[in-house]
RNA sequence: GCCGAUGUAGCUCAGUUGGUCAGAGCAGCUGAUUUGUAAUCUGCAGGUCGGGGGUUCGAAUCCCUUCAUCGGCUCCA
């Protein structure tokens, strides 16, 4: 007999050989039903494996990640074998379970291509497949053993991955015709694969690596119901209207001209306020925390980039540098505020009684993004950064970095961005000639960031190659209305741009010292803020923000009088106010303007005139009832310092 | 930049296999109406069907090319 714990911290003997599945079975059929992977002593499992020693074990239904995670990536083995019957011949690449759903990278051959109006007939026939109820056979095999089976079978993107994999590690795993090399685990069987959509093609290089054979990516999404499967795309069509590029067009908040260029974002009147309230807001909090603002050409020398070694990193993603009438002198458009920062820096001597320097701007920078990546306001070729630098002794750094990291989760916590993934992003081992500095600078670099995660009790996910060419940082991503994630707030800690630029100060020793420099933004750059704040409030702003506070609304034009006399009181009393006087009904106006999403709608008509009050309806929830113009003044004042109250 | 899809009035979309197919609704402008909490009625105006080239007696519709957009990939200081 063996022992087998449960996560509730209850164990339970069982005969030794035993299933994850039998267990479920003996505990419910119901539960047998709904459970698709196993964790065992905390590794993930098929159900299928025998128990042969004493375990944990942690059953993984459709609510785990475990549990989708083993469903999807059955579902991509389905696709697999579907796609085989259909295109015989075709080569895989690899077919993992992805956040939402699964997909699978295939070589169809040469001059046969894959679109989405093929999607319907490999979506038919994998529902043919999943009804067949056909087991996932696992198989575990010697390295020359994959070899052969996939040499013979011609697929010589497997053969390059077996060729990098360690013998006696390999598995097998079968589903019907189709075998795939795959390290598992797997469901029992396709039997509860009920709901199949597959949503889309892409290309995709091979491995990731742009120098490499484009494949064709299938992606899909299975669900064990239907009605799973309809809610999953009704949450898709309810997203498609919180896009921030429909919407900003809908509200008038940023447009683009093909005559202007690619990625140049045109703010609208609405859209500047919205802006001009993030900076404003930022600006005050800055002033508060001691911060220094400075201004700086959108243009510098091309040899302030060629010293801090972003022309020579960032060559061919820039705009070209500008030549002048001078011979052999050239500018580039700025693509960062830090050189100019540095050398704001080294205009006076510091000592070390005035560090921390924290210097703070919202440079406007330009980078020349590949076209295919320009993606409305969260990708563009101009955008805002509220930027700043914090050049500190490095007996301060961590202290700083924590107090960064405090800002930013303030606003975010203001803004109700509750969602958000801290990252950590460091250095790629295996490509050091990626960065600049010293292996001594990154790794101290490195181990301050994540102490000073630590000791803010930050959650925090640590990716590696994603570090910036300077140094490792801490980002803040959001989602967006569909769930992909975009970096916002960001941190660096740099060892290398001091050195580069010479930065120093006397400490008490009187003796020239290194500066630390911290990079930071905490919106990242504001057209991509806003993008991803209108798409996480449905184009409904939180009133600080919104560009008009309230729209006055005459019954008829007899009260048009009293209308204009309340808008001049308003925006006299800096409660910026719009006014609809067109001759329409008032349900109309109610209408057009509730789509408008202005915060509050004034209904004025005889009452109101009469009385010196306004009926208020709040956008969203309707009437509640009137006040006195003074009252009402008093009453948006108040619940804009509830918004931005701590 | 790469793969795939899409591109018809300001917006959302109809326009079967090439032949009154250049349309509708909303928005806009006109008049009428003077309205009490999510769409009043009338009339008008709007497009070289993304651009260019080709096939054809004839192209929004077929072909080529180019640009842009969308979904991914790559990239993201």
């Amino acid at each position: 007999m063996i022992k087998i714990t449960f996560p509730d911290g209850t164990s339970k003997e069982y005969r030794e050989g035993i299933t994850s599945l039998e267990i479920a079975g003996e505990i419910s059929p119901r539960l047998a039903k709904a459970v698709y992977s196993a964790t065992v002593n905390g590794e993930v499992r098929d159900l299928t494996m025998p128990l042969r020693s004493d375990s944990t074990l942690r059953l993984n239904k459709w609510e785990d990640d475990e549990g989708r995670h083993a469903f999807w990536h059955s579902s991509a083995h389905l696709m697999a074998e579907a796609l085989e019957s259909l295109y015989p011949g075709i080569k895989f690449g690899i077919g993992p379970a992805i956040e939402n759903g699964f997909y699978y990278d295939v070589d169809p051959g040469d001059g046969v291509s894959i679109t989405d109006s093929d999607l319907p007939a490999i979506e038919n026939k994998m529902k043919e497949l999943a009804a067949m109820n056909l087991t996932y056979k696992r198989k575990e095999v010697s390295k020359a053993e994959a070899m052969e089976l996939f040499t013979r079978k011609g697929d010589e993107y497997k053969t390059e991955l077996i060729g990098e994999l360690e013998d006696g590690t390999i598995t097998l795993y079968s589903n019907g015709n189709f075998t795939d090399l795959c390290r598992g685990p797997h469901l029992p069987s396709t039997e509860p694969i009920k709901a199949i959509k597959l949503t889309s093609v892409a290309g995709a290089y091979w491995r990731g690596d742009e120098k490499r054979k484009m494949l064709t990516r299938i992606y899909g999404i299975t669900f064990p119901e239907q009605k799973q499967l309809k809610e999953y795309l009704d949450f898709l069509e309810e997203a498609k209207k919180r896009d921030h590029r429909r919407l900003g067009k809908e509200l008038e908040l940023f447009t683009f001209s093909p005559k202007v260029g690619l990625g140049l974002p045109l703010w609208l009147p609405r859209g500047s306020d919205v802006r001009q309230n993030l900076i404003n807001y930022l600006t005050s909090l800055l002033r508060k925390r001691g911060y220094k603002i400075v201004t700086t050409p959108h243009i510098g020398n091309v040899n302030l980039y060629k010293l801090s070694g972003h022309f020579e990193k960032y060559r061919t993603s820039s705009f070209q540098p500008i030549s002048t009438p001078e011979e052999g002198e050239q500018f580039m458009l700025k693509p960062m505020n830090c050189p100019h920062h540095c050398e704001i820096y080294n205009a006076t001597p510091h000592s070390y009684r005035e560090l921390p320097l924290r210097m703070a701007e919202f440079g406007t920078v330009y980078r020349y993004e590949q076209s295919g990546e320009l993606h409305g306001l969260t990708r563009v070729r101009s955008f805002t950064q509220d930027d700043a630098h914090h050049f500190c002794r490095p007996d301060q750094l961590r202290e700083e970095f924590k107090s960064i990291i405090d800002l930013v989760l303030y606003v975010f916590k203001i803004l109700n961005f509750n969602d958000f993934t801290a990252q950590i992003s460091l250095r790629d081992p295996e490509d050091k000639d990626k960065y600049i500095g010293s292996d001594e600078n990154w790794e101290r670099a490195e181990q301050d960031i994540i102490e000073a995660a630590r000791e803010k009790n930050l959650k925090t996910v640590v990716v590696p190659g994603e570090a910036a060419f300077y140094g490792p940082k801490l980002d803040f991503m959001v989602k967006d209305a569909i769930g992909r994630k975009w970096q916002l707030g960001t941190i660096q800690v740099d060892y290398n741009l001091p050195e580069r630029f010479d930065l120093t100060y006397n400490g008490s020793d009187n003796q020239k010292h290194r500066p630390v420099l911290i990079h930071r933004a905490i919106f990242g750059s504001l057209e991509r803020f806003v993008a991803v704040l209108i798409e996480n409030t449905a184009g409904k702003l939180p009133l600080w923000l919104s560009p008009e506070k309230a729209v006055i609304l005459p019954i008829s034009e007899k009260f048009n009088d009293y209308a204009s006399n309340v808008l001049e009181i308003l925006n006299n009393s800096d409660i910026c106010t719009l006014i609809d006087d067109r001759s329409e009904k008032i349900g109309k106006k109610i209408r057009d303007n509730e789509l408008k999403r202005i915060p509050y709608l004034l209904v004025i008509g005889e009452k109101e005139a009469e009385s010196g009050t306004v009926s208020v309806r709040k956008q969203g929830e309707g009437d509640k009832g009137s006040m006195k113009i003074g009252d009402f003044i008093a009453f948006i004042r108040s619940e804009i310092s509830k918004e931005l109250a701590d």
